[in-house]
DNA sequence: ATTATCTATAGATCTATAGATAATGC
DNA sequence: ATTATCTATAGATCTATAGATAATGC
């Protein structure tokens, strides 16, 4: 059970020794999701977590030492599903055999079905995130590992790109990548900038620009 | 003067009859700007805004109704810059004669020099931003109206582009030019990131990224 | 005479705790 | 016997106002 430097003991949570009190717990963690998703960290208040929960105030400080403690736990929960997404689409066995743009065009789909499951959760990443600069930097640190595993699997095709700058190609257009696919998921997710792209349409006009930026045999 | 429907009576800003007045008004101002911008909107108080400006609580209630009327003037001033801005920067006979290639370079150019001048902006910006929803859909307006001036712009060039669908190719490429500026300023503002991108070479970068997207001649 | 500023504080809201009651499972 | 839950509330913080004082400029 590896802990992060963040999850300090100063912010616990309780561990439960009854079903009722671990399915309590996890309705509080979802409440939380919801909320904190749809109005921020700071506007939402226990009482409202409590509420949706179907639980009162005092419930939730049981299991939660404090708000900050109920905010970590949940970045936890995020935090770990970034981290098994990341090692499980990343890995170079699985991509064996597969050309650059065929990683793009996965990963793409990945991510964007990733989201569909979840759809509260990249939102209330954002603002969980606001609350605390540790928290940022885990979250860019996590960014970092998972561009640095993606210029690995791009390193080992070098010779598909005719970029004049391969190194610089790869660093550039998986910056691309990040910034177009946040981008997206963001319109998703507020639904009033709609800029008209489908998803198909998105994913085809992504590959086409990373493969006529990079040069792609 | 021309008021959006979000600046509406119920949040005045007390018009200075002194020149005494006019210039605290303008130190609070910025030191709202300076606050918003580093802990948020929330996390700011009326009394550090007072602080910051050298001012007491008392002196902010009377320039400002409320904090919500002070937050909505900060907004109107970086509104009205965004304005500006684009009316001058993509007006069509600012680019009389240009291709495609030289708006993209001028604009970021202009872009990023836009962002060393007033550096706090963007960040207040986003601040701001997140208090309301009538605020986001504002600025998503906004960002509409520049897409638009600069689709205007693109389409009076189309027989540049030889990308199969040039409209499709229009839209995506802007969408892309904005997304991935704005990427590249967060990263300057956060200065956490640094992904080692210097100024020139993410420029050099772009303009090689859409022009190869869109199959410029 | 009007405008600008200050100090002190009422009122609202939220976090977190104390102390009591109910449910669980050895 | 321990764990989980509830209600009621103390304590902290922040917004906004009231009422007094100081500066400005006709």
């Amino acid at each position: 059970m590896s802990k992060s430097h963040w999850i300090s003991d100063l912010h616990w949570v309780r561990s439960t020794q009854q079903q009722r009190g671990h399915k309590t717990q996890t309705r509080i963690l979802e409440a939380a999701e919801k909320l904190f998703s749809k109005r921020g960290v700071q506007d939402t208040s226990i009482a409202d977590i409590a509420k949706e929960a179907g639980c009162s105030v005092g419930g939730v400080y049981h299991h939660f030492r404090d708000k900050r403690a109920l905010t970590h736990a949940l970045l936890k929960l995020i935090s770990d599903q970034m981290i098994a997404f990341s090692d499980i689409a990343l890995s170079p066995e699985r991509w064996k055999g597969a050309k650059i743009i065929d990683i793009i065009d996965g990963l793409l789909e990945l991510s964007l079905a990733s989201h569909e499951e979840m759809p509260l959760r990249k939102q209330a990443k954002i603002e969980i995130m606001r609350e605390e600069k540790e928290i940022q930097s885990h979250f860019a640190e996590l960014n970092q590992k998972i561009a640095t595993q993606l210029t690995v699997l791009f390193k080992e095709r070098t010779e598909e790109i005719t970029h004049p700058k391969p190194a610089l190609a790869i660093q550039f257009a998986i910056n691309q990548f990040q910034a177009m696919t946040e981008a997206y998921l963001m319109q998703e997710i507020s639904e009033q900038t709609n800029t008209g792209c489908v998803s198909a349409e998105f994913v085809e006009e992504m590959k086409r620009s990373l493969s006529a930026y990079m040069g792609l045999k």
